[in-house]
DNA sequence: GTCTCTGCAAAGGTTTTGCAGTAAC
DNA sequence: GTTACTGCAAAACCTTTGCAGAGAC
């Protein structure tokens, strides 16, 4: 994925935001390819390659940049948060051995989405507005299993 | 539902748990009717009536009751635990306004109830070994949508 | 008598906030 | 020049833990 300065600038100036050397780096981290870590993961990855950014600073990009519809988060096994680079509707597995996380393959009921089927099926039963599911699934994972 | 001494004794011996006024007391708000509260709304609630307990012993307690399978819990919106006295599977609409919780009426997908399908279906798919399913569906209530 | 429940206070982990300074626009 | 990003430190939030004492069995 492009990540040169020039095209992370224009994606953030596209979505309203600032560039910032330390900015661009984080979101330069989840375009290199697909990911779920924390906060702290980021933040430890960042510094490990050199940059040179507080925690604070992590957070609060990380945040804008959910704002700005760039990242999508969701809770860890242990309660921590996870930010998400891929930010289309999909659902997710969670290792509770591992805490490693992993996007669902898309499931289809009678031919509709599993999200919005059951979006539908349930606002139609209970009379409450539902938002577009976002499913957590824990178990195990066929790595922590062996 | 039966709120005696006596009963919440058996109760609590039952499941190889001590008597104490305050477990006793705990564990009686939760059988009066269902409901889904926090470690704090429990404090507060408990406090209101008169008992002398302390925070701490709230969250030990309620923590032993979980392990016992007297209560379960699970993450609301803001991510404080909430927990709930009905542990038979089942699962939650969580208002996003209001902060509301609901239960899920059962819903059934080719005569299987949801969490069993989903379990089969993502474990044919995955290779991963799934839990059954709690799951959370957000929205907005229709008392807090008026 | 032993084991565990209890209160208090202190610490834990994660995330947010206040502020003064600096960089982007 | 104005606005907003940044680091640091402190605070906030919910929850757990350590300890000495009291109560259950």
């Amino acid at each position: 994925m492009e990540t040169s300065v020039e095209s992370l600038r224009s994606l953030l100036k596209r979505h309203g935001l600032r560039y910032s050397a330390r900015r661009a780096s984080l979101l330069a981290l989840f375009r290199e390819r697909p990911r779920h870590i924390s906060a702290e993961g980021v933040y430890l990855e960042l510094r490990r390659r050199g940059g040179d950014l507080s925690l604070s600073t992590v957070y609060l990009n990380l945040g804008v940049l959910c704002e700005a519809g760039l990242l999508r988060r969701f809770r860890g096994v242990s309660g921590e948060t996870i930010y998400d680079s891929n930010v289309r509707p999909h659902d997710h597995l969670l290792c509770e051995r591992s805490g490693e996380v992993a996007d669902l393959p898309e499931i289809e009921i009678d031919g509709v989405p599993l999200g919005r089927y059951l979006k539908e099926r349930i606002e139609e039963e209970t009379g409450w507005e539902v938002h577009e599911p976002r499913l957590e699934f824990r178990g195990v994972s066929p790595r922590a299993r062996s």
